[in-house]
DNA sequence: CTATAACTCTCAA
DNA sequence: CTAACGTTGAGAGTTATAG
């Protein structure tokens, strides 16, 4: 029988934030969504102001500047880099681990069953809280969904206060119990809709969805759900995936910062989210056979006039060329295009992916020759992105400065990968 | 009618 | 100053379409 823990990172976005600012320790911090729109991530102490997880922030001004909430604006690279810290801290810990999230990692603990698997897990978190600065909680069991459930129990105070729970170490009996405190909508798979529709059915507690006929729970909801039951059960239907797969669609897609109307700053914005989409693609050297643009007004001005078109254009030639898929891109958007409405946001999507090579002719093809040199050109644009940052070159059409640009006004430094924004170097 | 494609729904972080 | 509400991806199930 396997054995699944998993680390699963604090209020992780705030946590990071926290780390660089000492003196915001005990102070309500939140994290902020893309545009600076909604709350994504919050400190112990937002929490406890009773912020809601995906608050419109401009709806909280009042209890923020009645509390001092301090809000900081989405810094993936920051929070990119830590997380990073943190997986190479767990591998050492175990040799098989899955990084499910950027702030979640799933351990193989198969073998270590000689160990106090508590203790192992206090280890893990002592050793990340140590080395890389931010709190977590270890979960324990049988199947990955009763790990997620032992990692929610650690953090919610169901098993003690050491910020690990092991599912395995329970009796039957205790079992049973936590598992009748706990609320179904808790468990891994089981969000807003399925919860509504369990409750309906009388199922309201973990313990009822465990208990639950499999094959009624499939015909009634799915297969998914029937695989949750199972694995409610200690039954393991889901595997640890060391290795990511390559995507099989990749998006890209923004908000605006400011509501747009013109046709050329919508071509602006879908060239850059498609170059964007193009270096994801080659990132897994893939080529993609088809895309597809979609532009939106704001659905929450109901009394605006509202539009939501896309397309999707399959490519005659699967390819990864950044110039092709813009221009095919920025053509899509010329068609669906409408005069007068206020467009909130846009974005793209590449699918029909394959690995490059395999698409067609290669060998014999005239085109060959010609495509290994828009393939050059890309690499070496992907290389001088990567070593100066991104946007240090780019196609004309990507100019500088946009209205629809999103808003992002309070960005903490990149303090581990960028020496520019420390604070104090750049005064010396 | 079947096989596939396209689209919708749900979930997660 | 005002106005202001995320992004990305997977997978299953359903519906539409082609042959």
């Amino acid at each position: 029988m396997p054995i699944f823990g998993i680390f699963d990172n604090n209020n992780f976005y705030a946590s990071c934030e926290k780390l660089f600012a000492p003196r915001l320790k005990d102070r309500p911090v939140v994290v902020l969504s893309n545009n600076d729109g909604c709350v994504v991530a919050r400190s112990a102490e937002a929490k406890a102001l009773g912020i809601p997880m995906g608050a419109p922030w401009f709806k909280l001004q009042d209890l923020a500047r009645q509390h001092e909430i301090v809000a900081f604006s989405s810094n993936y690279e920051l929070y990119a880099d830590l997380s990073d810290r943190v997986v190479q801290v767990l591998r050492l810990f175990t040799p098989n681990l899955e990084v499910y999230s950027i702030d979640e990692s799933f351990l193989s603990l198969d073998g270590f069953s000689h160990l106090d698997l508590a203790d192992y897990g206090r280890q893990i978190r002592e050793r990340v809280l140590q080395w890389v600065g931010l709190p977590g909680c270890v979960g324990i069991g049988p199947t990955k969904t009763m790990a997620k459930l032992a990692n929610h129990c650690a953090k919610n105070g169901f098993a003690g206060n050491d910020g690990v729970c092991n599912l395995l170490a329970l009796s039957a009996v205790d079992l049973d119990d936590l598992f009748g405190r706990i609320k179904v909508g808790e468990v891994w798979g089981v969000g807003r809709k399925i919860d509504a529709r369990l409750q309906e059915m009388g199922i309201s507690s973990v313990r009822d969805l465990r208990d639950a006929d499999p094959a009624m729970i499939r015909s009634r909801f799915s297969v998914v759900l029937e695989r949750t039951v199972r694995e409610l059960n200690g039954v393991s239907c889901l595997s640890l995936k060391e290795v990511a797969p390559d995507k099989q669609q990749i998006m890209c897609s923004r908000s605006f910062g400011e509501p747009v109307y013109e046709l050329d700053d919508l071509l602006d914005a879908v060239a850059t989210y498609m170059s964007r989409a193009a270096e994801k693609l080659r990132q897994q050297q893939g080529v993609a056979a088809a895309l597809m643009v979609f532009l939106q007004t704001n659905p929450f001005k109901p009394a605006e006039p509202q539009y939501h078109p896309s397309m999707t254009l399959p490519l005659p030639d699967p390819t990864s060329d950044t110039r092709v898929l813009v221009q095919w891109g920025l053509r899509v958007v010329k068609r669906l295009y409408r005069r007068g409405y206020a467009y909130k946001k846009a974005g793209v999507m590449l699918s029909g992916i394959q690995p490059e090579g395999m698409s067609r002719g290669s060998l014999f093809d005239s085109q060959s020759s010609t495509d290994a040199k828009a393939g050059n050109l890309m690499a070496l644009m992907d290389g001088i992105n990567q070593k100066w940052g991104r946007g240090a070159i780019r196609l004309a059409t990507e100019q500088q400065h946009h209205p629809w640009q999103m808003r992002r006004d309070r960005m903490s430094p990149r303090y581990t990968t960028s020496w520019d924004e420390l604070p104090g170097v750049l005064a010396k």
